[in-house]
DNA sequence: TAGGTTTCCCTAAAGAGTTTAGGCAAATTA
DNA sequence: TAATTTGCCTAAACTCTTTAGGGAAACCTA
């Protein structure tokens, strides 16, 4: 029987365009197989299972999306590195939903802590260089900013926004001028 | 045959519990008939098939969370009904993270449209009528507060803040001190 | 380059979920 | 009490997941 040249990387990456194409829960094993022309059960000498197969699509997505950011803020600071860095994964969600929604899956913590999203926190704080923040203040920022990245992007992809003015693309520009106006300003804790 | 009284609104709830307890996408048919001691075609005379099952689960989501956010809200305002508004949001996500889930969940529009989502909007508008916003500005500002508790929930639920410092208990409330201070002071879009 | 070894994809099969079609008895209505 | 409607059933087709074991292709190695 002719061989195909599956790998654990081949079929990772035909599951992220599967994922954009039909969303990251219809990403099965069966689909995959038909686009390689393989039987399902080949699949199973490469990844472990289903399961397996989605953790290493949220991998590729997660290293994607931070070589993308790392580029973007290379070489700038401040509000423009802020910018610069939330298009990317606003971009990022909207070129890739089914990638982009992988990236929400939920990981076990050694995956996680061996995967790029520690990387994403470091260039979430390193883009808080900008701005005056000590810890652990640039901690909650940096939890900020994950959720609003994380938010809206996920509220855009699901249709929230739409078919309402004005448009997305508008509150995105003014919520971004909103948090560096924030972080230029952030609040000391009140009294309570 | 013994009837066991099956009804779209039982399944719901069931449903929705099943979700709390495996998770919202491990929501099956199957289990859901064998709670009730019943054959998985007869659910199919009460809901049209899994994917409606999901959405009536996420419309009774919808509603009793815009249900626990009037409660709250009421005869509160400013900063005061920012808090307990967000808190409901928290709150619920993590005593309820199935559910929570199911929120998420992307509804077509018009379903949407007909759910409690118009509630929820409407609810964030009327908390900010303690802070002197105005078109377009509030509708900014209602689709960040939905970015930032949406983001937040679902990435604490996801284990994203777990087993870092400070706890996100701290980071949830210096996020609302933070959110309250920019709504008060929310910055004009700078002359680009 | 022939032999052995490893690798890769196959067939086969079992288990679980989804969904439709059609039937019979229980509940409701007249 | 008879007629109708409703609710749960059986049966069956289909899809997807996963494991076990087999045979041929690709790769060493001498």
């Amino acid at each position: 029987m002719a061989r195909v040249g599956l790998t654990a990387e081949r079929l990772t990456r035909a599951g992220a365009e599967l994922a954009d194409e039909v969303g990251f829960d219809q990403v099965t094993a069966s689909e995959l197989a038909r686009r390689f022309d393989v039987k399902v059960a080949s699949l199973y000498s490469h990844v472990k299972n289903t399961h397996d197969l989605r953790t290493r699509i949220a991998l590729l997505a997660l290293e994607e999306l931070a070589d993308l950011a790392a580029d973007a803020v290379a070489g700038r600071a401040g509000k423009d590195a802020l910018t610069a860095f939330a298009s990317v994964y606003r971009d990022y969600g909207r070129a890739h939903p089914g990638r982009a929604a992988a990236t929400r899956m939920r990981l076990d913590p050694e995956t996680a802590a061996a995967g790029a999203g520690v990387r994403h926190a470091r260039m979430t704080r390193a883009i808080l260089r900008g701005y005056e923040l000590t810890e652990p203040d640039q901690t909650h920022a940096v939890r900020l900013l994950g959720s609003v990245f994380h938010g809206f992007t996920s509220l855009e992809t699901a249709g929230g926004f739409s078919h309402s003015t004005p448009d997305s693309e508008e509150s995105w520009t003014r919520i971004l001028d909103a948090l560096d106006a924030l972080l230029r300003n952030w609040p000391s804790p009140p009294t309570r």
